[in-house]
DNA sequence: AATGAATGAGGGTTCATTCAT
DNA sequence: AATGAATGAACCCTCATTCAT
């Protein structure tokens, strides 16, 4: 299950600094307008190098989708086996634990949100799929249990419930630039508003789901 | 597909063909995997029909915002002007009006919410800030009206609302294949599909909505 | 002979704005660096007229050469025949007239000197090459004259001598912006400057060659 | 061929034959007619290389610049400083070395004299023009000594005497084809007749410059 | 008689990749 | 193990020209 470590321990520093490279530039100008020799030099390392490491363009990001995907596993796994907590507390740290790891993480959820090139990729396809799947497992598995316990009504549709939680979340980080305007926030420097957006998000989906799975049927 | 062109601003049948192939390959594949050739050669004219008609790739880009934006102010302006519906109706109204806008145009809404490319492209951020900015403030004013009129709290933050909408129908679009197996609608058409997602969304958003407007403060 | 007359009344207004258009911009560019939109902007008249009228972009420079081609003939021919005058006051005539012609038609002796492109056109060295040999001819006879009436010494290379003639007047003419420097002359008018430097040159030329057919044998 | 170039400025094997190859491609066709594909194929490289190497076109043209000019300084310089000879020994070497250095390389000259590109690249307008100013300063510098010595007299125009010079030669290379008739040489090897030429040249040239220098004043 | 629309060919350049070392 | 050199393919764009009207 190597794929699944955050931290491959077979890359060497090199091969790391192309990887991390190569998520700043696809999530900043997209695959196709990321050139290999953009990356290279973005890495510090000879234009050879990727093909003699990773093979190709297109396995190079094949090797950032597995040494990036899913660090949470663990996490909510835990949670979701965890008998003390109540299910909105589990709510809460479910949400938390998504805003954390979109933001903290956000240049390779963008490529994985927004890449069309991984769509025509296959071992992509599978591996972002697979993760898609568990993730929405586990927030049904979470869903249902605050359902059977009677904490949640059960009138909301769990799968959208996923999206309206990650697309808002992938709504915000994409147009921070205009909501920092909005705010009146430009004084702040990028890790201030980054905090801000972080515990603004927490409290907005946690209240919106919170909201979503209590309310009275209409 | 014509019927969900906004209206002709004029171009001649050529230069829609090239407009809409345009926008069904860029949505697809993405910009800049996205050749004049391939373009094209999907609209059925010359490669150089394009450069004669448009000037540039980048300007052909320009050329389709131009085109797609500004169809749905008439009818939230309409909407924010009415003084018959009360606000939870307005709601659900904008909810619609937004589900429909987005499906129906899905393509183009990929474009504007993924294509890194847009940003650097002066014309295309200057229209698309404004159009953000215009649909934002609208939101804002329909919920400042159901506030004021006490139909709604105020204890939700608006800047994010507008993104947990749009995020939410931009996740669940971009999600569709994946979502039609969850919802084991294999057998239905890709029209009868959309159908299906368009009411669940609209009931999915406007309940969420609804309750985060609503909710008691806890 | 309507090829020698320096307007061919058969071209339009428009033929002839065309033609004055070529001249400049290919002066100016070059003939391959010269468009034929370009060409058409600058005579004010649709791309395709060019073909229209005159074939092709090949055939519009040798319409070019056809209606500037020596307009000087008449000039120097009675020169020769003049018996009035003697030799070193013809050879004046025939250096101002040089002069004169070749500051007149800059544009058009910048083509036929340096423009590699029509070297390939066969119709334009037939023309060209039939001009510099009545050009040489004429000059021959003069000087001829001049030695067999002993007002010339016969030591002179006369194929030489009108290349040392055309050369600096070539020389001088595609250095102007740099001579005018050296003359510190950059308050003069465009006209003020060309008039001086058309004077020097006539006194430079004139001198030259009198000194070149006179001087006693070394 | 490779002796007259000047030195090798790092430049490869490869490097060399591409600036050769541009060199005599664009003496014989122009800037603007020689495409890098020809010049790619003439030198025997890939056209990629071209870019490779020099980054453009435009680039590849400033190098075979850098790489020609330069490269008779040193032997005029010398002259200058010379004691021993007197002002028109110098002269006779002056002209004999413009000539040799203008027919050994023809082609670069060719470039420099009518290309009309290089007027709009500024690094190559830089390096011609200091170019021309150097060796303008040198025949001022040459006559100058001349006349303070009272070898020659001043009523000549020295500004234009360095164009009757070098146009002269010019308009010569020009015309060789024609000349080759003219004098009826057709037998003659090209190397045979190039060296008939140079020495014609040398002679009529320093002739022409003495009768100038030391006429008497009418 | 005159022209906007349209096109195939070729322009310079960049691409991901491979090769020789 | 690592890389500078090299390449064929494809990129976007402009070209001179033709065609239908």
């Amino acid at each position: 299950m190597k794929e699944n470590l955050p931290q491959d321990l077979h890359y060497s520093e090199k091969q790391v600094a192309i990887l991390l490279a190569t998520e700043q530039l696809i999530a900043e100008k997209g695959y196709s307008a990321s050139s290999v020799r953009d990356i290279a030099q973005a890495a510090g390392v000879n234009v050879a190098m990727i093909s003699y490491y990773f093979g190709s363009k297109e396995k190079l990001l094949e090797a950032l989708f597995v040494y990036r995907i899913d660090s949470s596993r663990v996490v909510l796994q835990a949670l979701l086996e965890n008998t003390v907590l109540n299910p909105f507390e589990k709510l809460e740290i479910l949400v938390t634990s998504y805003v954390d790891k979109l933001i903290n993480n956000f240049a390779f959820y963008q490529i994985m949100n927004r890449e069309p090139a991984i769509k025509e990729i296959k071992n992509i396809s599978k591996i972002v799929n697979a993760t898609k799947q568990r993730n929405q497992g586990m927030i049904r598995q979470l869903i249902d249990e605050g359902q059977s316990k009677n904490f949640f009504k059960n009138t909301v549709d769990v799968s959208l419930l996923m999206h309206t939680m990650m697309g808002t979340l992938m709504s915000v980080c994409n147009n921070a630039d205009y909501l920092k305007i909005i705010y009146q926030s430009e004084h702040l420097s990028e890790e201030e508003f980054g905090n801000m957006m972080r515990e603004r998000l927490k409290v907005h989906l946690f209240q919106m789901m919170k909201a979503a799975l209590t309310q009275p049927i209409t």
